[in-house]
DNA sequence: ACCTGAACACCGTTCAAGT
DNA sequence: ACCTGAACACCGTTCAAGT
């Protein structure tokens, strides 16, 4: 232990913001943001815990450089889909593209959430959907109040209450609705209704993609009338 | 210390779940989520950590119970609604409503969001939401794409991703919208329209409640629509 | 310049023990 | 039946110290 160098050991390249970052990113992607902790990041990156605030003043900072890199990578992505002359289409897309960014790092919903001040990033993205809406002939004012009401949905998500499994095939819920079932006529209703048309659809019938772009293009088309009807 | 005796001990009355979930929510409410802690939660109550454990399996039990308190009560407060023959009208009432009970206990977003599984309370809200939408001739198809539509709106929140301060007034955010102001073109023209229409709004002029309404009954709008082209 | 060891002030939770 | 003390296994973070 003492004497030995480790077998071909790496020249230690030092650590950067950047690389604490990518491995925090990672270990998110990977084992879920409730274990990222600095102690844990550290030893990803074969190092202690206290090296990391060398580089990063304290968690925060490393939550809020995650969703950075996040929402570069998305501005990126978005910022290839060619503008067109119908606003309603360019908006779909890109949020489209941004929920593809999001579905691959399960944690950046909630981190989003948390920020307590939109990042340079964040801030970036919402100017470009700012942009579509005025180049669609918006006012300001209706586009400000449309901002609001996409909210998250405008960087492709939305905090499902009911989780997917919930509506069918998770168990607990299923228990407990069956228990309530007097006490919940409409749901139960609902629920015989989808598995007399579908048998097989009780496990996980409801579409995530679908439900979102159903939303999605609720809001979308109402915005439009709104706007048309100004 | 030894043996006297509390000067007019109370009797002591001996925990209940029931106690422990009203002090953890009068905690929350007045020093914040954050603050909730058992250590903190049992010195309210008069009492050590170790004593909440007997009434309660552990804190998720506590945070679960929170939810459902709340959301009898406002379970309650919204059954008061009398049902009238205009679903969407009725509707409105009941989730402005239920914001109303929200508003009052900022911590409950976060919490009902974290939640793993959706708590009888929140179940049975969202089942008389659907018994609405039935009522008012809404296929179940189509009622459900609703409730995913609605998601928290439903039931009164948007986890808002620029919160109100940030709009104006913030000096961090407006620090840094100035330091990119040739980046962000669109966001920085509609802040100089803002202040010129109204020198004096730079400060909180978004008014969260009209951004609420403004959504939902733009939600509200796009789904009677949906109804009746079917 | 970059990293570390020891330590602090917290968490939630367990378990055996008290009354 | 109800509560507690001591202890465990974690957190994030500080600070003085190492190379």
């Amino acid at each position: 232990m003492a004497a030995r160098t480790d077998t071909a050991a790496e020249p230690r390249i030092p650590l950067r913001k950047e690389r604490v970052l990518a491995a925090a990113i990672a270990l998110a992607d990977e084992t879920g943001i409730e274990s990222l902790t600095m102690r844990r990041l550290a030893h990803e990156l074969g190092v202690e815990a206290m090296s990391l605030y060398y580089h990063v003043a304290n968690k925060e900072e490393v939550l809020d450089g995650m969703v950075e890199v996040l929402m570069s990578e998305i501005n990126s992505e978005v910022s290839q889909i060619e503008a067109g002359t119908d606003w309603k289409a360019v908006m779909r897309q890109r949020i489209l593209a941004a929920r593809q960014v999001l579905l691959r790092h399960r944690w950046a919903p909630g981190v989003i959430e948390s920020r307590i001040n939109m990042g340079e990033g964040v801030v970036r993205y919402f100017d470009s959907l700012l942009g579509l809406f005025r180049a669609g002939g918006f006012s300001y004012d209706l586009a400000h109040h449309a901002l609001h009401a996409l909210g998250s949905r405008g960087l492709g998500f939305t905090q499902e209450l009911f989780d997917p499994a919930d509506d069918a095939g998770d168990e607990d819920a299923m228990a407990m609705l069956e228990q309530m079932a007097d006490q919940l006529p409409n749901l139960v209703g609902m629920m015989m209704e989808i598995s007399h048309d579908d048998p097989d659809s009780t496990l996980g019938w409801c579409d995530d993609q679908t439900e979102f772009e159903f939303g999605l293009d609720l809001i979308l088309d109402g915005l439009d009338r709104a706007h048309e009807s100004a």
